[in-house]
DNA sequence: CGCTTCGTTGAAACACGTCAATAAGCGTGG
DNA sequence: CCACGCTTATTGACGTGTTTCAACGAAGCG
């Protein structure tokens, strides 16, 4: 993989895909140049405000995206309306369940995202053709499975206030793909307080007590509701049984 | 991929490659004669008990599996011992996680497991050549990726009863690959009551209790603790709220 | 036959959910 | 600019589902 980046010019690649791929490492890492100039001309980039459902249950999937920025949260309900957040993707995920036209899930976004879009048919023939575009896949198919399973263990085994220190934790690492900070780390939550409820598996009362309490203990500081800042990550690890 | 699978004789195949393709359709279904020749030298069956460990925590993966026979379950554990099941697998599936020499999640066998195990580099050189090796991986990967965002929703969303529900209902589907069976479903319980539990975030005390409510209420009979008969399946599932 | 493991059942404790009231943030319009 | 409605978040009192603790029964095994 890495040989075969090697030899991108830059000089060849289409000018928009530039400016992406300087600032992340998503899937189009792997397609050549000449491929990428293909893509790029069936490409369409869009912004969405939050709360756009970008995938919509049982509907019919016409494209694929890569999230340039944002977080999307993947939900899926029960009948009778309860609701959990199976997952949280952000900036340079790859957006779409190939070798299936239906999915149970549902993509909306959770924040306002920007989006670079294929139609699906192009991109599953694009796989079909590119190896290393399919290796690329499995991987990040395999991180988000490894993410999911993590993640089991946080609704199954954690209680109430690990549940909101692990969410905390997960946000202060993934919202900055590129910062390392180990100290001061601050942020805008992605996710209202029913949002983290429905990711957590509780409800927003005791998300809200939780985060009350943390605020408390002087673990987090919280401003207007949204903006989050951690003094001492290790300390929120910590609380998180991590 | 049908068309692949469409020019394999049986008569090139290794023989005992052919019994276990007749009765599953696991990887190797998408391996040419000469690969499964080849792999098939360096293949070593076996059969372990239950509660062998077969990937420990965070030791270095020596070898890949493909499941024969029987079940096994995938764990996480937090430092204080708390665990989570983050898995089921059945025959035919494929055991390892590939591009990753270390895994923190491990695997035992839940019940008598009977595996044909490959040296971990020879697999990761046949992915490599092997374009629709990768692919069929791929849609493992996706599958278990669907599998662990469902079982999210049972774990953050349903209440206890549901649970156990959804669990027997679980078993009754993947238990017995072939069978599409809607009425009389029986079969043995492939984990114990610990095991369960561990599975759906509770305690061994409430599994019980709510298999004694499904047993009372007539939606199972169970004899012998692990022998279960599950009349009517869309009543199970009903109680599961799937 | 005792020993251990596995499963069931009951009573009490508690973590989290439910219900309800209040406050804070925010856009709209008079 | 303030009034108004609407959504979002906090906080308290109370109820309940699940856990905890404990005792007991059943099954497997030396």
């Amino acid at each position: 993989m890495t040989e075969k980046r090697r030899d991108i010019h830059n000089s060849e690649m289409p000018a928009l895909c530039q400016a992406c791929e300087a600032r992340h490492h998503g899937m189009c890492g792997s397609l050549t140049p000449d491929e990428l100039t293909q893509l790029n001309k069936i490409a369409s980039r869009k912004e969405v405000s939050a709360g756009t459902a970008l995938v919509a249950d049982s509907e019919a999937v016409t494209h694929y995206s890569n999230i340039l920025s944002g977080v999307v949260k993947l939900t899926k309900i029960l009948s009778d309306g309860r609701q959990q957040i199976v997952g949280l993707q952000f900036a340079p995920d790859f957006l779409g369940r190939p070798f299936k036209t239906s999915s149970e899930t549902n993509a909306e976004s959770a924040t306002t995202v920007r989006l670079c879009s294929f139609p699906r048919s192009a991109v599953d023939r694009m796989i079909e053709d590119s190896p290393s575009l399919e290796h690329r896949l499995l991987q990040q198919t395999l991180n988000e499975l490894d993410e999911a399973r993590g993640w089991m263990v946080t609704l199954g085994r954690k209680t109430a206030a690990e549940k909101v220190a692990s969410f905390l934790y997960l946000i202060a690492t993934h919202i900055n793909p590129e910062s390392d900070a180990v100290d001061g780390v601050s942020f805008e939550l992605p996710l209202t307080r029913a949002d983290i409820a429905d990711f957590l598996g509780l409800t927003i009362e005791t998300v809200s007590r939780q985060m009350t309490k943390l605020r408390k203990d002087g673990v987090v500081e919280i401003e207007n509701n949204r903006h989050v800042t951690v003094p001492d990550l290790e300390r929120l690890a910590h609380r998180a049984s991590i």
